[in-house]
DNA sequence: TTGAAAGCGCTAACAA
DNA sequence: TTGTTAGCGCTTTCAA
């Protein structure tokens, strides 16, 4: 049923190579006998075979990408975008998503081991160094989204200076009594948004305080970032009643949900009896009018996809780590100046 | 670098073929030889290289997932379980998604076309009778996931049956002037749960008022299905007045959420001045607290997968469609009765 | 410019 | 129980 190079090759009554010259269309080939190959091929309606040719080429035209599916929208987005850019390019997408966090090296050693793709795309997810070291030593090739290693190239958010920025435009309305809701320290994201906002209360000269902090567990093997940790969070500071935040820095939109919930339930308003900012804009972000951090998804989708083909064609260039800024987006979850609030 | 059977074979002092043996556990092999194999691939740290096993065994162990990416969210929780059982059962996922519906048929092509994979899951997306016939004949499997066609595998959700009892839901609350709005009729469900709705106008004599429906445009290659549509749709109803339905089903949660946003910037109030049910009960649903039809998206995704993968195994089953029912769950959307409304 | 033939790394049929 | 060998369908030398 299926056809051949055989079948074409004996329909032209030329050698499977001069087929194969016509269909990868090497200059080595007489144009005229190019061009009968290729109506026959029509005729036949001939195909390669994918598995086979990536098995004499050593290379599959593939690539995985390893996420962590957890809840997190931001994933679907930047998803769409890589997809969108391999098929430019021809490329095929694996997709492998682990649930919990130590999986993540089940696929790690699949991909390295099968040789079934060309590179993958590790999102979010840290790598451990024996891992970094096989990949290096086995030339395959990697580049890490949202997360980092010292030898690999990798494309980051700059979580400290957006969270920084966003809690910045809490103390600029005025508020002086900030808390934040983060996801789990175990993630990078949370690591560094937390950092973000501690520096800039330390830099306006604001006392940080402990229970204004509230970190999400890391419940069934998630990393916090979710609605449910949020609302969660959120019930837990309303708990301090007049000793509550006036602002509330959240680590992700995902949790904001959560927290606007909580708010609602408590006839808490928002903003004028707690302002929010939030952290990814995913496209939910404007139907609740949240202001927020935007990362730059789709860009890094694309980035990064370029540069582990890049690395695919040309394995020996430079290792870099690139970071892409945030971008405040105000809505009206922080409402006015504070100063303006009474009246 | 890489090692081979070759390499095992010699250490061992066997021909390849027991290591293969010893590989895929065949019976037809001793067992201390096995053992003594199996040590040496440990030692060796060899695996088997997947695309050379795909080509002799003539099956990849890999199935392409085809999806329109839209912007619902429904998807990504069905990807997840369809990625999940899959890795239970040791396959691996290829992701095509398409942005222009017309370029489904690139997709499908290349699945047939390539023998890269093992089967196809075909979600949400009507498949033309040429394609089906060249699965068919081809005999590569392939399940319709939420689509369908009388030659082909497939699973539904009951469309006619949720909309009928999530507008019955609101009549039996006591309204009597409801409006529906819709996704694009191009899609099936958006056709579908306008025919139940329209059904249960029907079936509880109440008016069908062309002016209480919106249907939203497919702009931008799109399906309506989404949170901008929704909200331009609701925007246009709450232009009638006094007119404007007392209650709205609503085809999808997503659009859902536009209606939220249009009816909060007008002073509309949910459920005081306008009941919503929608439909689907994304994760998010929860947190506006929106009455919606449940769709059983995780059984969907495990059974289209365990239906792929015995078509796969056992081509010759009878071909089936099964449908499966949604469930009411009721928030706060909806409120009370209506005749206890003014108190 | 072309054909023949040697791989790519494995499975499976056949013979021993 | 094992080794040998012929594919799987293609790419890519090497000669011609």
């Amino acid at each position: 049923l299926a056809v051949t190079i055989y079948d074409v090759a004996k329909a032209a009554g030329v050698g499977i190579g001069t087929v194969s010259r016509a269909i990868n269309n090497s200059p080595q080939i007489n144009l005229d006998t190019k061009q009968r190959i290729q109506k026959i091929i029509k005729q036949l309606n001939y195909q390669p075979h994918a598995l086979a040719q990536s098995l004499a080429r050593k290379r599959s035209n593939t690539i995985a990408t390893i996420v962590p599916f957890f809840t997190n929208y931001f994933f679907l987005e930047l998803l769409r975008g890589i997809q969108q850019r391999l098929t430019e390019n021809n490329y095929d997408l694996i997709l492998y998503s682990v649930d919990k966090i130590d999986r993540r090296e089940v696929f790690l050693d699949r991909t390295l081991v099968e040789r079934r793709v060309d590179g993958v795309l590790l999102i979010s997810l840290g790598i451990p160094d024996d891992y970094a070291e096989r990949f290096i030593s086995s030339s395959l090739a990697i580049v890490l989204v949202d997360s980092f290693h010292p030898n690999l190239d990798s494309f980051l958010v700059e979580n400290v200076d957006g969270a920084f920025r966003a809690t910045e435009h809490l103390i600029k309305l005025g508020h002086r009594k900030i808390g934040m809701i983060d996801g789990h320290l175990s993630s990078r994201p949370g690591l560094l948004r937390l950092e973000g906002f501690k520096k800039a209360l330390r830099h306006y000269h604001l006392q940080f305080d402990d229970r204004h902090l509230v970190i999400c567990d890391a419940t069934h093997g998630e990393d916090g970032f979710n609605e449910v940790s949020g609302y969660e969070a959120m019930k837990q500071l309303l708990e301090l009643g007049s000793n509550m935040p006036t602002a509330l820095f959240v680590a992700s939109d995902i949790q904001a949900f959560g927290v606007f919930k909580a708010a609602k339930e408590r006839g808490v308003r928002i903003p004028e009896d707690v302002a929010i900012v939030g952290f990814d804009d995913i496209e939910l972000a404007e139907f609740i009018g949240l202001t927020t951090m935007r990362q730059p998804i789709y860009d890094i989708a694309c980035l990064s996809v370029e540069k582990l083909l890049a690395r695919i064609n040309g394995p020996d260039s430079l290792i870099n780590s690139k970071k892409l800024n945030t971008e405040l987006i105000v809505r009206e979850s922080c409402g006015a100046h504070i100063a303006n609030r009474s009246k």
